[in-house]
DNA sequence: GGCTTGGTTGTAAAT
DNA sequence: TATTTACAACCAAGC
């Protein structure tokens, strides 16, 4: 008995190793391959950016392309995605959804009201994990139920597992004749629209180019210098390169068009022919599973995005100054190198990895001591790979409230880039106004004099801000300030310790719902 | 439990 | 000017 299949894109946006869509064509008589494009949706829940929107077109709009080959074509269908589904589902006679199995609350949320959706209309609901090397669930398992909070310890756990699941098969034009296609009028009514149809600016002066074809293209290109591969170091890699200088792949992950595992198992081909390769965490296979990583721990940490009610997060007092963080999202904060990278953000939806670390530092503990979640939320807006679990994850390590603890080590917004752009060449680009400023003072133009700065043809208070805190002096204070959090911390901690020393007071503890003390069945603590 | 170890990518002084 | 060294000192994990 052959299906009736919608097949739901929503992250996975390509052809190779696309397990489901592979599954729904093997077991469908006609399949209709759909993305949803509930604006409502996609806004409340991801945040995205109009340069994300641009790239998710393009990805759709490539996808349709590559269907439209092996003899299909794709479906965007505009609006709220229940109400859709309820009337294909009776229009098209479906008997069964296939979709990808994604890990964020509001994805598995959709994926139960869709389960919830086939009970009531009777149809099959199909979900396979292809986003990540591994389900996160196994590891999880292994690791007794909680999630590992070192890289070093999830390793471990990783090589109780062995490999990643394999890629499957590409798709050919035969596994598509086997299935009925939509009516070509059907694709007509529902293609892709273009940027101008959702009221989106239409310049884009990003690099990056959206779609599983620009995506591979990409990959092939990287694992041809199979040595540059092999010795991958990270951290080796140069933030103010004027090109990238990792890989690029990330936004193409992010979005599904690329498949980390199909990557992974390049990778392990190539280290298998080369005498030295790098490991994790700093090599190339080691980046996808600092990706794993964090898609481990958020799976099972509430509350991932957030300070409050998230088990693994320093409770931190941060500053609420809504004008240092618009300064800093505009890149006005008066740092070019913090300025900088805030300009390539804006522009290309893209910055090197150290450049999320140092603008990520700047933001919270170095200088503006302003929350994690804050900045989350921009580099949601504007960075094209923006994920979940990873984005939330690095803002909490950055920010030394999980993961990571040397609070001492703080970036310098001055110096940190001078290391591998003495001239100050990244800084001219994404900066033209201080184009001509002299290397000397590039990285710091307030301390060039009056008669220089003319020269240069820039005033700085007038044509470029003066910077927004003294460096040393605003890191001093905070350092301070995160002593002060992390023995405050500690006290706690000790209080709570002592209490549980003795039995009855557990019970108490464990007792003190707001209900019962209402009750007056708990007496209140003095706190 | 207490103690040790090590951590993707610092800073500043001393050589 | 480059490279080495001391610094201060956190937490998770493992014995």
């Amino acid at each position: 008995m052959l299906h009736r299949t919608i097949h739901l894109f929503r992250k996975e946006l390509r052809l190779h190793d696309n397990p489901v869509l592979l599954a729904a064509l093997q077991s469908s008589e006609a399949l209709y391959p759909v993305y949803i494009l509930d604006r409502a949706f996609l806004t409340s829940s991801m945040h995205i950016g109009a340069l994300r929107w641009h790239f998710l077109l393009q990805s759709l709009e490539d996808l349709h392309k590559n269907l439209g080959q092996l003899g299909s074509c794709l479906l965007v269908i505009q609006g709220e995605y229940e109400s859709i589904l309820r009337d294909h589902i009776q229009k098209w006679n479906i008997t069964q959804v296939t979709l990808d199995a994604e890990m964020e609350p509001f994805y598995k949320e959709m994926e139960a009201n869709i389960q919830r959706l086939g009970t009531e209309l009777g149809f099959e609901v199909l979900s396979l994990v292809s986003h990540s090397l591994y389900d996160t669930q196994r590891i999880l398992d292994l690791n007794g139920g909680s999630p590992p909070l070192t890289y070093k310890r999830f390793l471990h756990i990783l090589s109780l597992l062995g490999d990643p699941e394999v890629p499957v098969r590409n798709l050919t034009a035969e596994d598509f004749q086997r299935c009925r296609a939509p009516d070509p009028g059907l694709a007509e009514c529902y293609r892709v629209p273009l940027p101008v149809d959702l009221k989106i600016s239409p310049e884009n002066l990003s690099p990056w180019r959206g779609g599983e074809t620009e995506g591979l293209q990409r990959l092939e290109q990287h694992l041809t210098d199979e040595g540059w591969v092999a010795s991958f170091t990270k951290p080796k890699t140069i933030p103010n390169s004027l090109l990238p200088s990792t890989t690029g792949l990330s936004p193409y992950f992010s979005m599904g068009c690329l498949s980390v595992r199909t990557f992974f198992y390049r990778l392990s081909n190539i280290y298998a022919q080369a005498k030295h390769h790098s490991l994790p965490p700093v090599s190339l296979q080691g980046q996808l599973l600092w990706r794993e990583f964090f898609y481990t721990v958020a799976s099972a940490t509430p509350n991932f995005t957030q300070m409050v009610g998230n088990p693994i997060c320093l409770q931190i007092c941060w500053y609420r100054d809504a004008e240092r963080l618009h300064k800093w999202k505009m890149a006005q904060t008066g740092f070019p190198w913090i300025d900088a990278i805030m300009t390539q953000l804006r522009q290309e939806g893209w910055i090197h990895h150290l450049a999320r670390h140092a603008v990520a530092c700047f933001l919270t503990r170095g200088d503006l001591w302003i929350s994690w979640e804050e900045g989350m939320k921009v580099f949601e807006e504007l960075l094209l790979d923006a994920d979940y679990s990873i984005n939330a994850g690095n803002w909490m390590w950055l920010s030394a409230s999980a993961f990571f603890h040397q609070y001492t080590r703080i970036f310098c917004p001055v110096r940190f880039g001078k290391r591998t752009d003495p001239q100050g060449n990244y800084i001219r680009k994404y900066l033209p106004i201080l184009k001509n400023f002299p290397s000397k003072y590039i990285y710091e133009p307030w301390t060039a004099s009056e008669e220089e700065q003319k020269q240069a043809g820039c005033i700085i208070g007038q044509d470029y801000p003066f910077p927004m805190v003294n460096h040393k002096e605003a890191s001093d204070h905070n350092l301070q300030l995160m002593k002060q959090v992390r023995e405050e911390q500690h006290r706690t901690a000790q209080l709570t310790r002592d209490d549980a020393d003795d039995p009855m007071e557990v019970n108490v503890k464990r007792d003190h719902s707001e209900e019962n003390i209402s009750k007056g069945k708990v007496a209140r603590t003095t706190e």
